[in-house]
DNA sequence: GATCTAATCCCCCTATTCGGTGATTGTCCG
DNA sequence: CGGACAATCACCGAATAGGGGGATTAGATC
């Protein structure tokens, strides 16, 4: 069964192009191709692609919105943006919402039928360029989201559920009342809490927890 | 100027097989071929390399842990790991520790060459099956960290000073004695603070700030 | 020169948190 | 059955945080 894909893009010399192109590979059949995302969902519905390739520069709407629409409604489209663009903002909203590979149109042409036969076996085609931009990106993370060996602080069920309260800035007569548990039994737990994460305030549990991601 | 490259992994067998390989490129030395990581640091010092392929399974210290000591000692020295491992703790972890490219072993020696080329040129080689594990991490990131337009709230560089120091969970006086202030220009900053965010106690401020990376 | 803002400081009073100590109940497990 | 532990509640006193008010100084802006 050859592989269905559709186009995404304002200009009509690059979409004619490209379905040229892909017109020269037998695995790969055009479901369809659109000059701009404003129907994106029903032109997705409507061709079935398996994968959709994307341009971001678009009237109306912009590609990456289109992005997230699309998987949203369709999580197994595979979405191949392609784009002049490549700082580092426009990049990472694309991968955030939802693409699964990212190549640069400057080396479009020659790249374009790697690019998809890679989607449709399990890669991610990127332009080097961009796949630098993404290892970058991951190693600028804040620390505590990479993962650390999350230590196991061997909290009760109920401490995690006091826990979360005082992490959403609830005073201890508010989490009683919220649990429905005395202020006393609020404080207990709380102390329990504190001695388990070696901390001595809210403002250090908060900040542990948030960090080590407990809640 | 050739590049300088230097390899660590454990078999000897794949070492010199790596090493007649890169030979039959001109644009390529090696600069040293290494079966542990136990002096990584000297051993990259002396034999100066441009790249280092780092293998993961090794005695003694992890590859991963070899990287991490590499990138901060020797930040310009790009990293490409190899490996036969793509569970995706260690790919994350490898990236995170400062790798540029990450390649299974299982097609090393014709990727190998055009790995490094690309790794040289600005680009981040990764095998097809670890790009798309990279790039589904970096959707499955916590909202939080997401470039969301971070609201500005205003804060003057001392608030901000202040703030800091509030989720890092020093109480008022903790706060006064390391900035050189008194007690009562703590409390006045954290009122501004609390006035600004729209919150009232310590747990609501380090929250928000944590949630909106202010710090 | 008048206005504005950031940054500093002070007082009063109340609310909340924190540390220590102790107790009861029920459940699970060997 | 006895021990371990989670979960509940209680009291005391000290420390800290929070809300309200008002004040001064030095710079920037106009």
């Amino acid at each position: 069964m050859p592989v269905r894909i559709a186009i995404f893009d304002d200009n009509k010399n690059i979409r004619e192009s490209i379905t040229l192109l892909l017109q020269t590979e037998p695995a790969f059949e055009m479901a369809g191709s659109f000059p701009n995302v404003l129907d994106c969902l029903d032109d997705v519905k409507k061709s079935n692609p398996n994968i959709v390739l994307m341009d971001i520069e678009m009237p109306g709407m912009s590609g990456i919105e289109a992005v997230r629409l699309i998987k949203k409604e369709f999580p197994g489209v595979l979405v191949l943006m392609q784009t002049v663009f490549e700082d580092d903002d426009r990049v990472f909203d694309s991968i955030c919402a939802g693409a699964s590979g990212y190549i640069l149109k400057n080396h479009l042409n020659h790249k374009l039928i790697a690019a998809i036969k890679e989607l449709q076996f399990g890669g991610s085609p990127m332009s080097p360029s961009i796949a630098r931009k993404v290892l970058n990106k991951l190693q600028q993370l804040p620390e505590y989201v990479k993962p650390e060996a999350a230590p196991d602080y061997h909290l009760t069920p109920r401490e995690k559920e006091v826990l979360a309260c005082v992490v959403n800035g609830l005073s201890y007569k508010m989490i009683a009342d919220q649990l429905f548990i005395s202020y006393e039994t609020v404080r207990t737990h709380i102390k329990n809490i504190y001695e388990k994460l070696h901390v001595a305030s809210l403002a250090e549990v908060v900040h542990k927890a948030m960090k080590e991601k407990i809640v």
